[in-house]
DNA sequence: TCCTACACTAGACAGAGTCTAAGTCAAGAT
DNA sequence: ATCTTGACTTAGACTCTGTCTAGTGTAGGA
């Protein structure tokens, strides 16, 4: 994550403790907090961090590429820091939990043209829905 | 949509102005209103329907699978009636319009299942985002 | 070290959706 | 046709998520 600071330094960021926080809290495989747990969990390292950092902080990350937004329950939106290899997400539709899968193939090429309607069409939005392991049992 | 109000008293449902006017407003095809933008068109042919009982509908109507809810820009949600055809969604990220496309193929088969880690997976939802014809030109 | 533009804070505000308590009414029973 | 009852509806308070503002603090260049 170290490389990330550099890359925000190198587009003219002021590193502040705030941002450098919030930065370490994104670290990590599979993370998908919302803008209220990385909150709060950068508030355990700075107790005096403020919610409305968070929210400016992630959505500077979001709008350079290097967190992705996913709101995949209609309710708060969450935020996944494995923004430089492209990949879906598999929710269970019982108790939320989110895993990062890889697409075979590239999914924009289903959609055929035919179906376009004149859109110039850029990017693809993937949500598998299903039970986990531990839900389908229970 | 009147075949609608029957399946609904087949389930028992009590027939009531209120869902009959919810029922009425989300008739057609291309049809992706916010639960405020229902409200405001039942209202207009039965003025004291109150927001409470179009959320409750719509939260029915949901359930038993006659209407999809879509979130495609993370604020207010989206109602879609045609819950009977499976189809993807192809939203315009600048003014946000909305329409509905079909797939070619079943999306859900895209998924191999090396990457469903146990998970029962039942259902896809895709979402293409691009930019209109109205909005590639301006 | 000083300066200043950028960043941060607390708290008010706004939009979307949920909940509750009290009143209303659809439709089966009489 | 009228009664009865529990499901339905209402108004408005409340919650949750996110945004905005005015004032304060500070990173980093001169």
């Amino acid at each position: 994550m170290s490389d990330l600071l550099q890359r925000l330094r190198g587009r003219g960021w002021r590193l502040t403790a705030q941002r450098r926080v919030v930065a370490e809290v994104l670290d990590g495989d599979h993370v998908h907090l919302t803008a209220d747990e990385v909150h709060a969990r950068a508030a355990a390292r700075l107790p005096e961090i403020s919610r409305a950092t968070v929210y400016n902080t992630l959505g500077e990350l979001v709008s350079i590429g290097e967190v992705i937004e996913v709101s995949t329950d209609g309710r708060a939106k969450r935020y996944d820091p494995n923004a430089h290899r492209p990949h879906q997400h598999l929710v269970c539709s019982r108790c939320g939990t989110i895993r990062d899968v890889h697409p075979s193939g590239d999914p924009l090429a289903h959609l055929p043209s035919s179906e376009r309607f004149g859109f110039t069409v850029s990017e693809v939005e993937v949500t598998y829905r299903g039970l986990c392991p531990n839900c389908a049992t229970a």
